[in-house]
RNA sequence: CGGGGAGUGGCGCAGCCUGGUAGCGCAUCUGGUUUGGGACCAGAGGGUCGCAAGUUCGAAUCUUGUCUCCCCGACCA
């Protein structure tokens, strides 16, 4: 069968990644280092994005604000651990004027450097922390609850558009509270937040648990994470929360008086999630014709192609599918009214419709001179673009069947796209493995999904032991699942007594 | 950052070994023929070959440097 892409995922899961986000227009090469530039149909998705999270995040009573892109340098060497697992990628900015070169060209201004270099922000907490310690003086100050939308920049070895770029949109969520429980159930308010966003309109069926102690967050004292599955096994961090125990407050100063009157150092959380979501999306709903965009985050779900033949006729069926979509536009999904798009751009309708598949606008409508006379609309699936026989899957419809049908079809297909990740997830996570060697067979083609083990958790060389172990597999610990079954056997690594459930796969 | 591969019209590639200032397919444009569906025929436009030095009468081709991308590794909230 023909396809839109001429890579499939079962060749080259790799290069078929790359594939969609160069077809379906989503970004592109920057000539910097592992920066891209995102394209409107990829920020598009990202807009959706940010005003659904961003609606989340108000309605739990975060209120937005903006940091610095610069952070002194000696911010960053207050909290130790921090230092440490930001320290190797950290992008720094040394003079502030650029002057002629001996050889032509333009060079930094010696006579410009900077007293105190700054560093481009790889993440907000040391200047969020020095807001705080300024913004909060009583117990009366707390909750402190503050997010921002921001770009960042961590200077990484090995980038992938969407996965890991150098720099990066996000969300960074920062809170301070007056104690550990507190803090915890923002923490753990936010996990949540990102699981039903994930589940919700990126329909990407997630799971939500405890980082290991290796995994954490430099300078946190817990670290949760929700991790997706992608079509080829592999796990992606999707969205990360942290406690972060009294450490920042207390290299930040973030103190409080308490109702007996006396200093207590608040106890604060982090939580963020970024562009990366978008490779999520495309790796968990792509397919062989490009990109499965769930109608929530597609900025058109209907897209209106007219078959325009240069005549006479033109003028009728643009008429048409102007009242075709204002009548869409008049009907509601998802609580919001619905986005259609009729493309008009002067190209024939064939390459339209197939550069509306390879974006994956959730409905395609085709139509052509016949509709118009018979009052119908060619309507195209995204989720169902074949028919058994290899062709398209094209439903002539009355139109007024089509107008009333359009909502569900979308959330119709929003639910689809979820069973289908759904289904595996669920059907790929195995918990009766003995031997991880042989499950994953050290073959990097091979779909072998994640494994959930029982363990000890020890701490430590034990771990470090374990990990190193795991790694000569090429695989990792996701997560420990808060939702897991009870432990009710040893540890798979030590025999020791479980105390919990842990994921472990390959992943990005 | 280490090892490997690559950069030639919008996209995908050939040419490079054996230097003589570029070619193919798709896309694009024009004309014609088609018209329920990723059309056909004919013609045309578009690239100083990532960038910079060097060797040479002459460099896409050889040498060196540099930038970017891909794969493996190390690293990675």
């Amino acid at each position: 069968m023909k396809h839109a892409l001429s890579v499939t995922r079962q060749q080259n899961f790799a290069a078929w990644y790359q594939e969609v986000i160069s077809e379906a227009d989503l970004a592109e090469e920057s000539g910097v280092r592992g920066c891209m530039v995102i394209r409107p149909w990829g920020y598009g998705i990202w807009e959706r994005i940010q005003k659904l999270m961003d609606a989340e995040i108000k309605k739990a009573g975060v209120e937005n604000c903006y940091f610095p892109l610069f952070i002194p340098l000696s911010f960053f060497e207050k909290e130790a651990d921090h230092v440490d697992g930001f320290a190797k990628e950290m992008a720094v900015v040394t003079h502030h004027r650029l002057v002629k070169g001996p050889k032509g060209g333009l060079i930094p201004d010696p006579e410009s450097k900077l007293e105190e270099p700054l560093v481009v922000r790889p993440t907000s907490e040391t200047v969020i922390g020095a807001a705080m310690s300024r913004w909060v003086q009583s117990w009366r100050d707390l909750p402190l609850l503050v997010n921002q939308w921001a770009n960042v920049v961590r200077w990484e070895m090995r980038t992938r558009m969407f996965l890991r770029t150098s720099e990066f949109l996000w969300q960074e969520g920062h809170t301070a509270h007056a104690d550990r429980a507190d803090a915890m159930t923002e923490t753990m308010r936010a996990l949540e937040m990102y699981r039903a966003f994930a589940e919700g309109p990126l329909a990407m069926p997630v799971v939500a648990g405890e980082k290991p102690e290796h995994e954490r967050f430099p300078g946190a004292v817990a670290t949760y994470s929700i991790e997706a599955m992608m079509q080829d096994g592999k796990a992606l961090q999707a969205g990360t929360s942290h406690y972060l125990g009294t450490g920042f407050a207390e290299a930040s100063g973030i103190k409080y008086q308490d109702k007996e009157g006396a200093q207590q150092f608040a106890h604060t959380t982090s939580w963020g999630v970024s562009t990366r979501l978008i490779g999520g999306v495309i790796m968990t709903h792509g397919d062989d014709d490009g990109l499965r965009c769930p109608p929530e985050i597609a900025p058109w779900q209907v897209v209106i192609v007219p078959m325009l033949r240069d005549d006479d006729g033109d003028a009728a069926v643009l008429d048409y599918c102007r009242n075709l979509r204002l009548e869409l536009l008049a009907q509601r999904a998802f609580g919001e009214p619905l986005r259609v798009l009729l493309d008009t751009k002067a190209a024939k309708a064939s390459n339209k419709r197939w550069s509306w598949v390879k974006k994956g606008a959730p409905v395609i409508v085709e139509v052509g001179p016949r509709d118009v006379a018979d009052g119908k609309a060619a309507v195209l699936r995204r989720d169902r673009l074949y028919k058994d026989d290899g062709k398209l899957a094209t439903a002539f419809t009355p139109r007024d069947e089509f107008v009333a049908a359009a909502a569900a079809m979308l959330q119709d297909i929003q639910a689809n796209l979820y069973a289908e990740a759904k289904a595996r997830l669920d059907s790929n996570i195995a918990r009766d493995v003995i031997d991880l060697a042989a499950h994953f067979k050290g073959d990097d083609a091979k779909f072998a999904g994640w494994v959930e083990v029982q363990w000890a958790r020890p701490t430590g060389d034990g771990l470090t032991k374990i990990v190193e172990q795991l790694k000569a597999l090429k695989l990792t610990m996701r997560n420990a699942p808060i939702n897991a079954a009870p432990v009710d056997g040893v540890c798979f690594f030590t025999g020791a007594p479980a105390v919990e459930r842990i994921l472990i796969g390959r992943t990005y």
